[in-house]
DNA sequence: GTCTATAGTGGGATAGAC
DNA sequence: GTCTATCCCACTATAGAC
């Protein structure tokens, strides 16, 4: 198992936390309970909590995870000046919450564990979107929209037959006008 | 216990449902047991089964509550022609799910139940929501930012000083340019 | 000191017999 | 309606092996 968390964790907390992710992803999170866990582990579940003090400080590492690989996304979408911005932000946020599912519910499901999570990483995370919307009231509109959509389409809330490309293409355009006409 | 659910239930499960909603709306999703709910009703857990098939059952009965409600508040919001019909909807959508927050995550949480569910009752919350946006793709943009930024709100996602007030009204804005610019 | 295990608490959904 | 029983869960107390 190889580990993460680089100098965040011990190192067999970081094969606890690689471990973590991989039932997470594959199986979602009712089966990340902390005795599949220690099973997948060869260790049996009172053992993770000499690593942990509870599960939630699992769930946090997994956070930061998913933090980290999303603000790589943002960057690589606008790396070299997309003409579009906010489509190319879009499309890359929602590439990696259908990619990664139970990771981006993870992610946002709960209060985020500001206090638990290294310093700035929100912050590096919702840079880019800052900065193709061009006011933070913006930003956070274009957030819910992606947030929304997202969430609509992870948990199979649209009718069977929506057209999801159309509505995504819908919503960008819509937060595209709303950044040129910000000003007027 | 007032009962609920007109002639889709029986007396008893109306009382069942009612109470169910009281736990769920009090003390959210957590506390609604099979166990805590027949404990309310002055009988034990594997009784309910009497009344429901399982735990979902109840669940579902939720659901068509807060759909009936929500369309209830949509139709009151645009009744007689509001001038800014999705600044209606929008106030309307967010003021449902702040005052009903577990049931609004019920609702929206999970793949809808469509086969337990009465005959177009999702058609008629969607409708006003349709006709102030005139189109099927633009209504899902809306409808999706109005789930992400009450559930980024319900879920304590945003920054301890963010100004939600502002992001709703950004994004409200960018709906209403999207939809007179729809035709252009 | 660091890893592990066994045993137990108290909670949950649910099935079956009465 | 009841009861008992099965199987799952997070978590704790305790203690033994290295």
């Amino acid at each position: 198992m190889t580990a993460v968390g680089g100098d965040r964790l011990t190192p067999r907390a970081g094969e606890i936390v690689a471990a973590a992710r991989r039932i997470l992803e594959r199986e979602g999170e009712s089966a990340l309970t902390m005795r599949r866990l220690a099973a997948h582990l060869g260790m049996k579940a009172p053992s993770l909590y000499k690593h942990f003090s509870d599960k939630e400080a699992v769930e946090v590492e997994l956070i930061a995870i998913a933090f980290e690989e999303t603000a790589e996304a943002f960057e690589a979408a606008v790396a070299g000046g997309a003409q579009r911005p906010i489509t190319a932000l879009a499309g890359a946020y929602r590439a990696y919450a259908r990619a990664h599912p139970h990771l981006y519910r993870l992610m946002t499901d709960r209060p985020l564990p500001r206090e638990r999570l290294p310093e700035g990483l929100e912050a590096r995370a919702a840079g880019p979107i800052l900065q193709a919307m061009g006011a933070v009231a913006s930003a956070r509109a274009a957030w819910g929209m992606a947030h929304g959509l997202v969430m609509l389409e992870l948990n199979d809330r649209f009718p069977p037959d929506a057209d999801v490309d159309a509505a995504w293409e819908a919503g960008v355009a819509a937060l595209e006008s709303a950044k040129t006409t910000e000003h007027a």
